[in-house]
DNA sequence: AAAACACATTGACAAATTTGAATCTGACGA
DNA sequence: TCGTCAGATTCAAATTTGTCAATGTGTTTT
């Protein structure tokens, strides 16, 4: 298990940039549609565009199209895979404790 | 409120590298110094200082000197203040919820 | 004191990411 | 049908990130 860590890094990058950030906090009043977005940022539709990507392929954003605009929105699964990857990436894993290091010199 | 998204994007910055994902599954076993890890990853001694570098000053691991060792340890506190981060960033905000868009058109 | 050790820092380079201008695609609207 | 609009894609340039060899710093050992 755990051997996907280019998938799970793939999650977090969706998190490690101030843009994305940005739009997932657009993102939090709801769904919106690419142009709406692009109005409220200093970056140009191809980047936008380049970042929307990003966030849907990582799975925390979903797209919905219509017509010729595109809705995007938090998805609540992507959203609680990302907490539970998160959970188990920091917590302890109690059956494979052990702290045993250099300092402990061997004493044979 | 939420305007730091420079120091947010920091905390995730942790988890999006493979290299530091292997680092944080060996420290979810308990607390490690530096030479053990390296020992474990294929990285030279300098490249894994740098990913400790930044694993520290994403608040995710602690550090602590004995001697000429330093030990790192997942940090309990950095672990539950990204998952409140996440946890946040990715939920509705009910409060501000607006999916007005450019669909509805003005019917002016 | 001198040598060895553990790890951080620096510098140089390679690789990946981010960016916007230009272009392409598909969907309306006239 | 043609022109326009929304957004994706391509391309090249700029920036950031990851890497290692070499060196620096502080500690321990001899």
């Amino acid at each position: 298990m755990e051997l996907a860590h280019q998938d799970n890094a793939r999650v977090f990058k969706a998190f490690c940039d101030e843009n994305r950030l940005m739009i997932l906090q657009l993102l939090r009043s709801g769904e919106k549609c690419a142009c709406v977005l692009l109005e409220k940022l200093l970056i140009s539709q191809s980047t936008l565009s380049y970042h929307m990507k990003i966030l849907c392929d990582s799975g925390i954003v979903d797209s919905r199209q219509e017509g010729k605009w595109t809705h995007y929105q938090l998805s609540e699964s992507g959203s609680q895979h990302a907490l539970d990857l998160l959970k188990r990436l920091t917590s302890l894993d109690i059956k494979t404790v052990n702290t045993n290091c250099c300092l402990k010199k061997p004493s044979a």
